[in-house]
DNA sequence: AGTTTTATCGAACGTTCGTTCGAGAAAGAT
DNA sequence: ATCTTTCTCGAACGAACGTTCGATAAAACT
């Protein structure tokens, strides 16, 4: 009953590690064509020690899922204390959101494409964060449209807009490589260049503040530092 | 061998009952979690009986997909040629994919979700079939760009511009449905404004011709009419 | 040291899966 | 009416699946 540091620590890291490779395998092939023997093997863990870690295959994914919402929901809204003009909390939600998906694209293309592989209370969970984060998004959106006179807003309708930019930040799961010559910097001026002034239309560089591009550090969801192997 | 017309109608129109019986499983609960068995029950046709018009499940989804795309490709290269002016014509083609959506959201979602579901030649098939596609989006937003000067245009990286829009486009069967009181004509429009003048940017609706918003009438791909069951 | 807690795994269980086979019914042709 | 082709299906097969169990090893604690 006594859970020292260490213990807890160890158990910790190496749930992590797991839920890690599953990630990176519900990526590759999808969740439902992954059995548990291929994350056995991946992890080098055996398929009976997996369930020491987990409960079913089901909660591996409610795991990775309910762990990369609340990340992104969490540096969010960290994020957006940081300034109250709305097209620059906008300019930071879309920031925040592509950086952490090239960051963390296992995790986020299971989390966009796996959105109905679970039911009953766990995809109850991961739909009520899904929902609170589309909440901000519009709510952001809303803001940006009420700070403009008629004259200098787009006629758009506000869930098409909501769902038109998640759709494009999402859809980079489909096509984007991490590794390639396009840097995340590249992607968020882009798409948002994109949704706020379209492909035709009027500059708005120097609202955006794009002279001097932001860093983008990766930002990575998991805690530990990265483990190879996890034989003791 | 002789086959009479009536006997090939009649083993076709089966065939395209089952296929749009699977493929509205599919799109219901994803194509690994449906089994045979789902669409066995389903078609009212034994699991055996399956068999005698498909040569197995992967080919189910192949033929779906196939015919999905040929579709679409179809219709959008016939009216393509109706006029030259770029952003008509892009216009034409956001017009053809969201309403050909909107009237095959199952077809479409199982195009759009089992992407990678499929392998070897049949996989290669579908992809040459998306990249066709793709080459001509591209081509399409390429043009719009050209007729610009270059005050009057995005410095938008055109791969970024052309995945960005079939992400709002494609996004749809995630939040959008057909049957309630947002039109496929909402749908069109606000996505073509959204994606040529943005949220925010100038007006384009003089260049857009909405002020007659054109009729969306539905293009189903399957051609027999519908069979609520097929017992003879 | 001994004792308890934590961690691991081989072997198996029951189920479901995609697919096959051979017999037979229905439909069409002569 | 007879023969041929087209179509249908119950029953079964082997493989793969998620999960469990009891034994055992490793680690932590006293």
């Amino acid at each position: 009953m006594v859970a020292v540091q260490k213990d807890f620590s160890r158990y910790d890291r190496k749930l992590e590690f797991i839920l890690r490779t599953a990630a990176r395998i519900f990526a590759e092939k999808g969740y439902h064509s992954t059995s548990m023997r291929d994350i056995s093997r991946e992890t080098g863990v055996s398929l009976a020690g997996l369930y020491y870690y987990c409960q079913s295959k089901d909660e591996l994914l409610f795991l990775i899922q309910d762990n990369c919402f609340g990340r992104v929901l969490e540096r969010l809204e960290g994020r957006l204390t940081e300034t109250h003009d709305p097209v620059e909390r906008l300019r930071l939600l879309i920031e925040n959101h592509l950086s952490f998906f090239a960051a963390n694209m296992a995790e986020m293309k299971v989390l966009s494409h796996e959105a109905d592989s679970l039911a009953g209370e766990m995809h109850e969970k991961v739909s009520g964060k899904k929902q609170q984060y589309t909440q901000v998004v519009r709510r952001a959106l809303a803001d940006v449209a009420e700070s403009r006179t008629e004259k200098d807003r787009r006629p758009v309708d506000l869930t098409i807009a909501t769902f038109a930019l998640f759709g494009m930040m999402n859809w980079i799961y489909n096509w984007y490589d991490p590794q390639g010559a396009m840097g995340v910097s590249d992607l968020v001026e882009n798409i948002a260049r994109l949704f706020l002034s379209g492909f035709l239309g009027e500059a708005c560089d120097e609202e955006l503040n794009f002279s001097n591009p932001a860093e983008h550090e990766p930002f990575h969801m998991w805690r530990g530092t990265k483990i190879e192997s996890m034989n003791t």
